[in-house]
DNA sequence: GCTTGACATGCCGATATCGGTATGTATTAT
DNA sequence: ATAATACATACCGATATCGGCATGTCAAGC
């Protein structure tokens, strides 16, 4: 008999998947709150372009990245409201380690009764 | 010539990959706060049993779930402080997106003060 | 026009990864 | 001791993934 199904989940390229990978991250780690050309990234991070460019192409994909064309470069910056989908899900297990922040919520609720 | 380098990053099996994995994800939500054996989290999840055991046994490597055997079971319970390298990586970026974390530590921080 | 610069993309090889099936192992029950 | 339960592990096939190299594309400068 044929083999039908798939081999693999179809990784679909989602933030988690982008995030899993070490060269990506550092790719947004260093890119961080500026604004920075595929040359400098390549510089920064001694990687070779075409791979720097790959990864990119991934982070762009699933919208951790966004990109400007500015003459001849290609601008990239974080739009890191990508990243919520893993803070929320993290943060679903948070108060099994932390309850910091739990704290911290109930103490936003109070304030903002006290200034309403 | 020979072929030297590694073909790829050896995908070190961090906390990071280990959530890639959507299915790894489904088996830390269907764990939760509880403890589980893994015939229950075959039933919940519709998985044939190898493929959870083995999903277990990745999360089990990075410290994202702990095993005790009870009987002839081994009961499992998510250790949600490994989940803290990935927070605390997304913590960095989340200033890009939403300001409302900062606020609150500068607020945890006075009220340490007025505790201390 | 042609060249250069900055980057994206295509192709390839090696391997890591995932799912499926079969089998091993340890513990309880009889 | 034997059998059954609950799970881990081994092995395999298919493919996704990553890195390296070569080439394509597109704007700017000459």
């Amino acid at each position: 008999m044929y083999y039908l199904g798939m081999a693999r989940t179809p990784t679909t390229a989602d933030v988690f998947n982008a995030v899993g990978d070490a060269h990506r991250r550092a790719i947004l780690e260093t890119i961080g709150g500026r604004e920075l050309g595929v040359g400098e990234l390549v510089d920064a991070l001694a990687l070779p372009q075409p791979q720097v460019s790959k990864h990119l192409r991934v982070l762009r994909d699933v919208g951790l990245v966004h990109c400007d064309r500015v003459g001849r470069r290609r601008v990239y910056r974080v739009h890191g409201e990508a990243l919520r989908p893993i803070h929320e899900w993290v943060a679903r297990f948070e108060q099994l380690w932390n309850d910091r922040y739990d704290q911290l919520d109930d103490l936003l609720v109070e304030m903002q009764k006290g200034k309403g």
